[in-house]
DNA sequence: CTGGTCATGTGGTCACTACCAGTTAGATTA
DNA sequence: TAATCTAACTGGTAGTGACCACATGACCAG
């Protein structure tokens, strides 16, 4: 028994229908490699019209759930490919998808006046403040890196310790307080070696290898929002994307 | 005078309308963070109806030329998003973008059964023999990194040393001559030490940090083509994606 | 002046329809 | 038998028309 589009819920059809089907993929009722129903014959399984159900199609194309090919018909994309790692994610997030429990310690927490290199990737004239937290990333309760952000917060919006402390995560915070939904990342990854300090946080050795990320992080109006450091250990960490044509 | 869209032309019209409206954000034309004309008004403009109009935003969207606010508009975002650096680009592509004049030096091409790890990433059998490209790649004539290429091809496709040094670049020659369009790729990124072979070839010292890429290539169908590995020189590289919700 | 209402313009969703462009398999033809 | 044609599928492109959800500014009542 397949569950039904309910065209009274608040959520679209095409995001039902995807998710319906993402399931009989999930749940492996769609094998790999073998073709789905027809765009026409979902017309009519569903009682949907043919432009939605390739809406539906379209997320999970992007999302490397299936692939097209014109002719032919539709098709369940090998095991592999079906997560899309390439979305915008945060550093917990990341890590209880490779199965690591993620921890953090928050070092310190307050407004500063940064250094105009970030005032610049944040857009933000010489002389403003912006709200600094420092922490230490923790995997499985090891190290695996320091993370600094720095935020572009207006008027009026904070975070507190507390919260901090409460939640945890940084972008469920954004969102939920501050209504600051990320929408967009540019990211830069390079190589440095550990800092006296870097290496004694991260209980390694001055000078061994490290994955330096920084990120600006920018909102649904495409204001940038946050410049994120992390400085990952190079023998704890890997980094991965998927990158689409 | 704007050009217009040809209903005769090979190519679809929202394509040629999305290239017509990039054409006005990359001249300036439209400045950053002002609204396009609604959807409505590009309808009249153009003669197209609202579908299509509609398709070719959401292309300009997803490259981050155009961000759209529900019952505000459809804007142009700021300059710096509007490079979609996540796609998938050859290694010249991406130097080509950066100003720096790509190079290669190819050292050996030749047919290898290479390592299981190998053979299993590109989803062959045990004794599969697999052709192996390795290159130097410079940019402005300095070595900046070490590539080993594996190609997963079918019976019957080779690929000859005259052909790479000819044409250079090794999408095009799947894309010409083998029909093979690269779709989607993984990526991991990581940390490792020179060895003295790598440390010689790159010209730095042994036991200098490198960032390690190791990507598989899928094909249109998602089958693995390409499993390609390179070592980036730590000072002299880079990495760029930008991550999209 | 303040707060609400409402008309209007914007993007978001959806249905129906039509035709084009590849693919495939079976029927037809040489 | 082998090559070819053709019909019936597949996804791809495009138009039309309708209504919903959200944003905004003009207007009005308190």
């Amino acid at each position: 028994m397949s569950r039904i589009i309910d065209p009274y819920d608040v959520m679209p059809k095409y995001h039902q229908l995807a998710a319906l089907l993402r399931e009989k993929i999930d749940n492996g009722e769609w094998q790999p490699r073998s073709a789905i129903p027809s765009e026409r014959q979902l017309e009519s399984l569903y009682g949907i019209s043919r432009t939605t159900i390739r809406e539906a199609i379209d997320i999970l194309v992007r999302q490397g759930y299936l692939y097209r090919e014109h002719g032919r018909g539709t098709f369940v994309s090998p095991e592999k490919l079906q997560k899309a790692m390439l979305e915008l994610t945060s550093f917990s997030e990341d890590l209880i998808r490779r199965g690591i429990r993620p921890g953090q310690i928050i070092r310190s927490l307050e407004w500063v006046v940064p250094n105009p290199k970030i005032l610049q990737k944040l857009e933000l004239p010489a002389g403003a403040s912006v709200l600094r937290i420092e922490r230490i990333r923790l995997g499985n309760d090891t190290p695996i890196g320091l993370q600094t952000s720095y935020l572009a917060l207006r008027e009026g919006q904070d975070i507190t310790l507390e919260e901090m402390e409460a939640n945890g995560s940084l972008y469920s915070i954004l969102q939920e307080k501050l209504r600051i939904i990320p929408s967009e990342a540019d990211e830069t990854l390079e190589v440095t070696l550990a800092t006296r300090e870097e290496a004694f946080l991260l209980h390694i050795e001055e000078g061994a290898p490290l994955l330096l990320s920084e990120r600006v992080l920018f909102a649904q109006d495409r204001r940038p929002v946050e410049f994120v450091k992390i400085l990952y250990r190079g023998d704890r960490y890997r980094y991965t994307v998927r990158l689409t044509r």
